[in-house]
DNA sequence: ATGAAAGCGCTAACAC
DNA sequence: GTGTTAGCGCTTTCAT
């Protein structure tokens, strides 16, 4: 019933070189000592046939199919190609392969798509959804597959967490532009409901409250996570009386939006208004004045993810749901 | 041997349901009828134990896992997240998941990537790597699985060909510049070993021809596909005595690269300078002035392929390898 | 150092 | 409309 030409198999391989399916198995797995001779003629017969081991039919035998789920948003949003880089510079090495699935952040869809995971057999998971109700990953959890939350909040039993430490980048920003002298610091925050929003609000604050700064609530404006909501909560901060030295703005889309607002009322930035972003992405550097922005270390988190994933491959089973949290880092250009 | 908490499988939801297991494969796959009422009852079993078909075995058995294999240079490249989603777009409805392997155009990794969709065996292949030796797929194609190559340039015979129509686009750009009066047009050219290199010198020439104007060689710079190259170039072809007054460039950083020079200098663009990209990244819409540029229509390539992996594995099986032709479509902004 | 045989979970002949 | 049986390609006892 196989449609496929028939690939040659390890049945071919043993009676080409003599031996039995047992004997190749272990010549190709090193699991019991094989003489040097048998061996080399195991080598010669697969070569000679061009056999490549059936990954499929061991994973069924085995267990374990030496691959792993991504469940993300979207992999056109530009964090996520660095996440799933950053899991296959590790994860490739030690033999796995990643299938990525994007979900729009819809919940139905998050389902299936973890659903799927299990039906695959995965041998671990890793998930970027802020909204994941904990029940859709029950299901995860039951069948015994390793998962790995990036990004949430609230762990869950049996659910690693890993995210970048918002609420320090947020101070640390923050902290900066005190530093550089600003006074009056504004924040322009993505919807209160979505991602790191709270934990942004409290690095921005505590870092004022160290300098001795009051925080005024007014500076705090909430928007959407892009240009144009950038764009619309500075002008709305412009508004104020007694207005903004500086803004800090939840990501870059945002802050290139509040750089084009300076640009259009003709306010020199920094001189006239600092600007800062986070994340990092690509477009930091190529807007002018260029952004300086905290890293979001998209590639290390991913390579972080890979390594908690081996390890709780390889044994670590129970454990009570590590978090783990990578720094971001300042990366100092011309906006502020 | 199984190390995974036993998951419940086709069996147990047959004895729970009192039928047989031919009977819950049936019920699932539709392949011949099954009562309402054993219909009813296996449902609810299925829901009782939580149980997921194994799709490994599933594989095993079928001879075809559902899965595609997608070999890519770098998924950091922005180009390649928008042809994986293309590709998601279509394949994900159709029931197909994706495995994606970075290579970094390293001939050695190509070809472990793709033994390794042979040994996973992948239903089918889309790989994305300008230099490959044909050698290298001889494998994939010998063991009879479809593959589409992305981008290159001598097609293969078994394998099919996808790329974007780069003369077209080159045509179509230099004739806009020509409509919009300019006369003396400059060519960006990445290095000519690498990518579409000619065929974008070629389709630049043939508008220039066919609009009576003389294709000056001077006029043609070639450099790296970056920022930094583009300037460069940019900064070469300023210094002609007969300078240009228009730039097509062969990528949009190339662009943003020229876009430095002129503003530095400062030319007015376009006024002064007219600048043309090539791809429409994110970036072509973030720098000022906003960039007029031909868009690469990665989701559409990657959709065109999906269309084209699942035709071919569901029967189109021979065919003398295709060659189909995305065209580029003018994105009309500021810079031109 | 090597083999024989069983079985992972599923689907597809071939019954009835 | 349903069941029995064999087998996909591999690894792993259990033998020798």
């Amino acid at each position: 019933m196989s449609p496929r030409p028939d690939r040659p198999h390890i049945g071919q391989v043993a009676q080409l070189a003599g031996v039995s399916a047992t004997t190749v198995s272990h010549a190709l797995n090193g699991r019991r000592p094989v003489s040097e001779a048998t061996r080399r003629r195991i080598m010669e017969a697969i070569d000679q046939l061009g056999y490549r081991p059936n990954v499929v039919a061991r994973g069924l035998r085995a267990g374990r199919t030496m691959t792993i789920g991504l469940v993300i948003p979207d992999i056109t949003n530009p964090f996520y190609p660095l996440l799933a880089r950053g899991l296959q510079d590790v994860l490739g090495p030690a033999g796995y392969d990643e299938i990525i699935t994007n979900t729009n952040g819809d919940r139905e869809l998050e389902r299936i798509a973890l659903d799927k995971m299990i039906s695959r057999q995965v041998d671990a998971v890793a998930f970027a959804v802020f909204d994941t109700h904990a029940a859709d990953l029950q299901p995860v959890i039951d069948a015994g597959i390793p998962a790995v939350r990036l990004g949430g909040r609230q762990a869950q039993p049996g659910v690693d967490l890993l995210h970048t430490d918002d609420e320090g980048a947020a101070a640390e920003a923050t902290g900066y532009l005190i530093e550089r002298g600003y006074r009056r610091i504004g924040f322009l925050s993505g919807p209160a409901a979505h991602g790191p929003a709270a934990e942004r609000i409290m690095g921005y604050q505590a870092a004022l409250r160290a300098a001795g700064l009051k925080a005024d609530p007014n500076l705090v404006a909430q928007t959407e996570f892009s240009r144009e909501g950038g764009a619309e909560a500075m002008t709305r901060l412009l508004k104020l009386r007694d207005r903004p030295q500086a803004v800090f703005c939840a990501n870059d889309m945002m802050a290139i939006g509040a750089l084009d607002v300076a640009r259009q009322r003709g306010l020199e930035v920094p001189g006239q208004l600092a600007v800062m972003g986070f994340d990092d992405i690509e477009a930091a550097s190529l807007v002018s004045p260029q952004l300086t922005t905290m890293a979001n270390p998209a590639r290390e988190i991913g390579r972080a993810c890979a390594r908690l994933l081996l390890d709780r491959v390889s044994g670590a089973e129970s454990g009570p749901g590590r978090e783990i949290v990578i720094p971001a880092r300042l990366i100092r250009r011309e906006s502020a």
